[in-house]
DNA sequence: CCCGTTAATAGTCAGTTCGACTATAAAGAG
DNA sequence: CTCTTTATAGTCGAACTGACTATTAACGGG
């Protein structure tokens, strides 16, 4: 029973609060994550989440936005999409203590290679698929991001997030195929991007990306819009359309 | 700096760690809100969201849930719909000490009165419009929760939530109606009901619910659906749908 | 006991969107 | 050159949408 002015009703437990981060990006056509290598109990040896204590001065996103930029080694990381997801707070989920995570998933368009976060583990690009259990209920965290990101393709200009700030959208079309798993087709996913106002806009200029095989792409960049309608939503799971 | 085992590297900062919730419920066709009138600094005489600490052995989850037993006098919660909404962590939102909450939205069918919660504060349905601000950063809470659920409602089966175990499409489309503040045409909110299987079933007996003026409305249920496809959109905003 | 009101349910129809598909254009590779 | 690759344009029938009209079945008041 703690005995703090106001709060004489209810005992309460301190609990630790830490910020977890499910980093995400798109590397070679698949879905990459960040993910440190555990150096200590529990876990030792395994993969998880980059994350870390909230400080006193800290809200939940400030410290997750910190953690973003030591593991990755950014400069600027105030740009990047940064979603809190939810919390977790079963009481074993830590064996050590109780602690309680707040979620958050983050995008980046290419990826930089990771430095070691200050914890000296190692960071490292893994694909999402082919990855051996992670340490604590990261596995679930992981899963909850992939979901959620997935769903906000549908009805939000977040896919931008994944791509640099001038794009094809050929490479826009990738994201939501890696993220969804599933095949779309090019000129109906085209017809829809441009179908819906302040998704993305023309490059002012014409400009073209050449290089690569075949004609050169026109180049776009994210729009103003944040909400897309209508939605672009995902091929049919469970049951045919009609 | 606390010295805990596999846990040196990092300074942490105990928080104490509540669970809120914004119950909603629709009484007489207008959205109607939870609260408890607060009884002492800070925000005295302000209503506020019911919550609190989550216990030593508890999940957030499990603390929300007994609150909301706690101040709704409802003998049985477990079957009604809590959903996670975030957790608000900024450093200042609470001016006597560090506290992290978890926020859930809460969804009734009927509003039962609700009973004076155990710290003897007054609980009361207030409507959700013609509201005064509330204590803390409450007011931006409950506007994420009324954001969700209208969102939830388009991709969901989450208006059940808000009915009895028996219901009319009048009263489903209500629902509709007034968590989105919008009207819908009947028919064509019936048809797409009806459309989506799973969504709800027809009471097998051929019930009617009648008593009321006009013609009997056939009684249906939540079926087993979660998800709705095709989705049930709101009324375009922004700008016409053309 | 009939009639006006109310609400549920059925049906219509034109405009739009959607998915599947074909066609053309413009680059690099060999 | 010509084949391959990718971008972009266009077509077409099916499905869906929103707006609307019509019918049915209850109640309430004269």
């Amino acid at each position: 029973m703690t005995a703090t002015p106001g709060y004489d009703k209810y005992a309460f437990e301190p609990f630790a609060v830490t910020a977890d981060l499910a980093v995400l990006t798109i590397r070679a056509g698949a879905l990459h994550v960040l993910l440190v290598e555990r150096g200590q109990e529990p876990y030792a040896g395994q993969w998880a989440l980059p994350g870390g204590f909230v400080a006193p001065d800290e809200s939940a996103e400030t410290a997750a936005r910190r953690e973003l930029a030591e593991e990755t080694g950014l400069s600027d990381v105030s740009g990047l999409h940064l979603e809190q997801l939810r919390t977790y707070s079963e009481p074993d989920r830590d064996p050590r203590m109780r602690v309680v995570t707040v979620a958050f998933a983050a995008l980046l368009p290419d990826p930089p290679e990771p430095r070691a976060g200050s914890d000296a583990a190692q960071a490292r690009w893994l694909p999402y698929d082919s990855l051996g259990p992670l340490a604590f209920d990261h596995d679930r965290i992981l899963a909850d991001a992939h979901e959620r990101v997935g769903a906000k393709l549908e009805y939000s200009s977040l896919a931008t997030a994944f791509c640099p700030p001038e794009f094809t959208l050929g490479e826009l079309q990738q994201v939501y195929e890696t993220v969804w798993g599933a095949e779309l087709d090019r000129p109906n996913f085209r017809r829809k991007v441009l179908a819906t106002p302040g998704f993305v806009e023309l490059v002012p200029g014409g400009a073209k990306l050449t290089g690569g095989r075949g004609k050169p792409a026109a180049l776009y960049r994210a729009g103003t819009a944040t909400t897309l309608y209508p939605p672009l939503l995902r091929p049919t799971r469970e049951g045919s359309p009609a």
